[in-house]
DNA sequence: AAGTTCTCACCTAGGTGTAAAGTT
DNA sequence: AACTTTACACCTAGGTGAGAACTT
């Protein structure tokens, strides 16, 4: 009933995929801009330019190349690594909203098999959780404030509570997701309703795409945790695994 | 050269005029609200009904009524007790900004005498510091939001260095001053600039007026400071000090 | 057997007053 | 002499994965 998913190779193409330096954000706005035209089809002109860099990119990739695992409580936990961009091209006067959202890779239920070292599906997705969004907390404000530093999503946590009540993303174990990030241009006019699809943009990065876990399945993936995350120094040891694996 | 002042009496008369319950906040607009009309002289309705209720209001008077200090440091520091509100009578789907400024409450520079355990009038005060304002973190946001909880000016901190590039309140040690709260109502409507006045309330609190130090100066503010704050904890002891003034 | 929840020791991050040293 | 600055021990608050207990 399980068919073998070459996550390996999978994940290794995904970040290869991306340029060197500044990451090319792929516009996935789906009906609202076909894949060939830019970023710029009918877009407001305070979106339209808008660049997005993917901060501690090495990073992401190399938990990617791993098949990247996030931990989901009841009570809500962190992303490691970090959700985090440098914004460029925003009209430095215009006020901006920045909120995030996870989509689910596919309907795909996935469980690891600890003798292969790999995820397998194992059947088909649980119903989808509750489709919320993360306002980063400083919005609205200013273009000029958003590209005048890196913008953080580190307060957003993940949990598998589906009556959470603390505002956290909900997310079904064992169930792989695509963050997002979407901007969008506040805009008070009367017409604002009409021209929503022109005032915001999405951007996706492949390579934060991770499988929602209550703990940890793959070894490797714990033991570059606790290399990287300082929260987890209490873990780290001299041996082989952490020195092996720190490159942070 | 020094004239004294009467702390003491003064200090309980201050918070004696005070009721009990729901304080009666004082409308200190100045020339745009005179003193007898209430607080709905030509204000917009969606500021005129808004009661504020200052929090842990037994504790602001306990300090008080010793004179309350507060620390300022050239990294910033918190202010204790946490000037906390809770807002009643705003319209829910208004947007307001709240924030806070301090004013000087005279124009002079104190000293403290150990032997009498009083404050001097030390002579006239330095020239006034860079008058900054302190938006709540959470502004703008609607009446619903601000009235669901105590609004907690727990973030903002007081420096003495008049460079200072964080944003803190810049206040001058050894003089006197009052905290205020200003409730502004978004308006963006065109004439918003002509109206501008009908659209904010300030309300005070005098229990919450101190005397900015680098150091603490009355030894019982440092007891009772010592006594009610959680991060002082390290500092109290069972002797009889500590016991007289823990009443938090 | 597979997945989830809970408690815990061990961290990070930063808010306290103290006491000594520095400044004017 | 009066005031300010600095380094510090001691806290609060809360983010880690480990491992045992629990659930299905």
């Amino acid at each position: 009933m399980c068919f073998r998913l070459d996550t390996g190779p999978r994940f290794l193409t995904t970040a290869a995929m991306m340029t060197e330096s500044e990451s090319s954000p792929v516009c996935s706005l789906g009906l609202l801009c076909s894949p060939d035209d830019g970023r710029t089809c009918g877009k407001a002109p305070e979106v339209a330019s808008i660049r997005v860099q993917l901060e501690m990119q090495s990073l992401w990739r190399q938990f990617d190349q791993l098949g990247t695992e996030m931990i989901v409580t009841k009570a809500g936990r962190r992303m490691f690594p970090t959700f985090q961009v440098r914004i460029s091209g925003m009209d430095p006067a215009a006020e901006y909203v920045l909120l995030m959202d996870f989509i689910p890779v596919d309907d795909k239920r996935y469980r690891y098999a600890f003798h292969s070292s790999s995820w397998l599906v194992a059947g088909r997705g649980d119903i989808a959780a509750p489709g919320r969004v993360h306002f980063h907390p400083d919005s609205p404000a200013r273009g000029a404030q958003w590209v005048k530093q890196t913008v953080s999503f580190d307060r957003l946590k993940l949990t598998n509570n589906l009556l959470d009540d603390n505002g956290h993303m909900i997310l079904n174990s064992m169930h792989r997701y695509q963050p997002r990030l979407h901007v969008i241009v506040v805009d008070r006019s009367c017409d604002s309703q009409r021209y929503a699809h022109r005032n915001f943009c999405t951007f996706t990065f492949p390579e934060t795409r991770f499988i929602a876990v209550t703990a940890y399945q793959n070894h490797r993936i714990t033991q570059l945790k606790i290399a990287c995350n300082p929260f987890a120094k209490g873990f780290r040891t001299a041996d082989f695994e952490n020195r092996h694996s720190a490159q942070c």
